[in-house]
RNA sequence: GUUUCCGUGGCCUAAUGGAUAAGGCACUGGCCUCCGAAGCCAGUCAUGUGGGUUCGAAUCCCACCGGAAACACCA
């Protein structure tokens, strides 16, 4: 916040470099440690060791620049005081008029503060990626949470957003459910949870293909003649994929994601075959059939070394893979939007893949291959480093932990507020026990894997999303309290206290915290960002009355709880955690 | 073998190359006649190893150690 000044003190300092024969632009601002007032501080070293006069040593110099450059900044507006400390210029802002400032623009913009003004072109980002006729667990939860999030944080930086959605809908896993449907459950229908029901019966399916050598050969026999067209199992494929969907459908709802565009696997599969002759006829490819795929070898191409490796496009029998693919999606995606860029949320382990697809991209000289970038994320695993595997039964469903957690937040939610409404109790548990499990998949770096362990994912304390949403509740509380319209300008005339002080710096940051998060693509900054603020509320409920105050204290008090309560919301809201207003 | 990612207290995590490395969990002890105790306060404990770059390194570079992953027909 507040460009205007630091806009005023660069130029100023600027001008000072000019005049000293230093050169410009060494110096750059952060927030001053051991808050309790506020202030911004330049570390002058940068410039100190730019300087030709050596004679002092830098750590010196950076001194005498700062007590030089603490007088000529002494009558800026603005600030209370002005000190040069081991190097560093610090300015201390005016406490009330900076208070006043900051409270006063997020009253104004409200929901839309830390959002900036839509430019540029879109982007688009795809995330989420299931296969139909399988279940949902925490590694595709992990996904949808990290790329919607990434999704809200780009918009919220005034960036475009496409949300694409890339269905796995064709392959061995669907025909061995509907082989296994079609054999032992002919004409079953779904009932209400179609998600638990697809996933019962993908299981049965799977453990029948692994144990029995009839149903193995069955499942064959059925593959051949999907691909020859059978009628009838298409028809049976289209219904049984809708009714993936719906379940899909269903869970996105109670998340609370929504998609802009769907592709299926199964739309881009025979243009991705054409596409695949076309590579062989320009000689990037090599056909290999009928005893070996076709390939195209990257590094023998570019003269690379175990760089690139050999990017299989077909296989020996003419079959489809994943890269045959990729390819023809890529293309659509590009020909049916003006892209700036194209995000795939897509998990670390494939990342040599969706380097190859760019460099063929490139190589198929597509201008835009290079804006084709993949936000890789580690993979979820079990405590002991353990991956999660269907065959031994240890993946966690998304369905079993959902169901888990809200049976859980609801408990702790009976226990401790009885008196609440049945419905809104639900309503409750659920904003809780969601936002208890969507923050751990986002509040850890992209490339660190996140451990999952019951123990955690249903504990509701420490840095939690239940934990900041009590600070919204708490601050809720307090203006509920207050039962009177709060204006949008704030005075603070009132001495204001340490913690105060803190929690308005605090507030101050969350617009440069979702730029930041936005540029590098990690929701983890606004976590860490929205848990430290929370924190700092509680302090300040602690610590400072708000309705028992006297004076003109109540009212700039009240101002800046509902300024806490708009910073912590919109936060959350970032990460797709939404706040209940009572809990 | 090649490449990528990770290594911070007992466990998990944070820190635009900048000031005294910040939190959470667990453990121990305290705090509800006072805006909601899912909270607050207090206490013990940490940058894998060795070099280098720099005025300054958890952060950048090199080597090594430890862990994970990818590397021609699964996605």
């Amino acid at each position: 916040m507040f460009y205007d000044v630091k806009d005023q003190l660069t130029q100023l300092i600027d001008r000072f470099c000019n005049s000293r024969g230093l050169p410009v632009g060494k110096v750059e601002f952060r927030s001053i440690p051991f808050s309790g007032e506020w202030g911004i501080a330049a570390p002058l070293f940068p410039l100190a060791a730019a300087d030709p006069d050596k004679t002092l040593p830098v750590p010196k110099k950076a001194q005498a620049l700062a007590e030089v450059l603490k007088d000529q900044v002494a009558d800026l507006p603005g600030f209370s005081r002005v000190e040069a400390v081991r190097g560093y210029l610090n300015l201390y802002f005016e406490p009330r008029q900076y208070a006043e400032r900051v409270v006063s623009a997020v009253l104004k913009a409200g929901e839309a503060f830390g959002t900036r003004e839509k430019q540029g072109k879109q982007v688009m980002v795809e995330y989420s990626n299931p296969n139909t006729h399988k279940p949902l667990h925490v590694g595709h939860l992990r996904n949808v949470i990290l790329g919607g999030s990434v999704c809200n944080i780009l918009e919220a930086s005034g960036k475009k957003v496409i949300r694409a959605n890339y269905i796995g809908d064709i392959g061995l896993h669907v025909i061995k459910w509907m082989c296994n449907y079609e054999t032992f459950h002919q004409g079953e229908q779904p009932g209400k949870d179609i998600m638990r029901w697809m996933a019962d019966l993908y299981a049965e399916s799977d453990r029948r293909f692994a144990d029995d050598p009839d149903f193995q050969a069955q499942v064959r026999a059925y593959f051949g003649r999907w691909d020859a067209g059978d009628a009838q199992i298409h028809a049976l494929w289209e219904k049984t994929r809708g009714w993936s969907m719906q379940g899909f459908q269903q869970v996105y709802e109670l998340l609370g994601e929504h998609f802009d565009r769907i592709y299926f696997e199964s739309d881009v599969e025979e243009s991705g075959k054409v596409l695949v002759e076309g590579l062989i006829q320009s000689g990037l490819a090599e056909d290999g059939r009928p005893e070996n795929p076709v390939i195209i070898d990257l590094d023998k191409k570019l003269g690379t070394k175990e760089e690139y490796r050999v990017a299989v496009i077909l296989r020996s029998d003419g079959t489809s893979l994943y890269a045959t693919k990729e390819i023809p999606l890529a293309i659509m995606k590009f020909e049916e939007y003006d892209l700036d860029q194209s995000i795939y949320v897509i998990d670390v382990r494939q990342s040599l893949h969706m380097k190859q697809m760019s460099k063929v991209l490139e190589l198929m000289g597509y201008p835009w291959a290079g804006k084709i970038r993949h936000l890789a994320y580690e993979i979820v695993n079990l405590p002991g480093n353990v991956t999660m595997s269907s065959r031994d039964g240890t993946v966690v469903l998304l369905d079993d932990l959902i169901r888990e957690a809200t049976q859980r937040a609801l408990e702790v939610v009976r226990e401790k507020n009885p008196s609440l409404d049945p419905e809104v109790m639900q309503d409750v548990a659920e904003k809780v026990a969601l936002g208890a499990i969507k923050y751990p998949m986002v509040a850890r770096e992209n490339t660190k894997i996140v451990t999952f362990d019951w123990d955690s994912a249903l504990d509701f304390n420490g840095q939690s999303a239940p934990y900041i949403q009590y600070a919204v509740v708490r601050a809720n509380s307090i203006l509920r309290r207050f039962n009177q319209p709060v204006p949008s300008e704030a005075a603070f005339g009132h001495e204001m206290l340490p913690v105060e002080v803190n929690l308005i710096e605090k507030i101050s940051q969350l617009p440069d915290v979702i730029l930041k998060a936005a540029a590098e693509f990690k929701p983890s900054l606004i976590a860490t960002y929205a848990f430290e603020l929370a924190q700092v509320f509680n302090d300040f409920y602690t610590q400072c009355p708000v309705l028992s105050a006297e004076g003109s204290a109540r009212l700039s008090r009240v101002l800046l709880v509902k300024a806490a309560k708009i910073a912590l919301e919109n936060g959350l809201s970032t990460l797709g955690i939404q706040s209940p207003q009572v809990m």
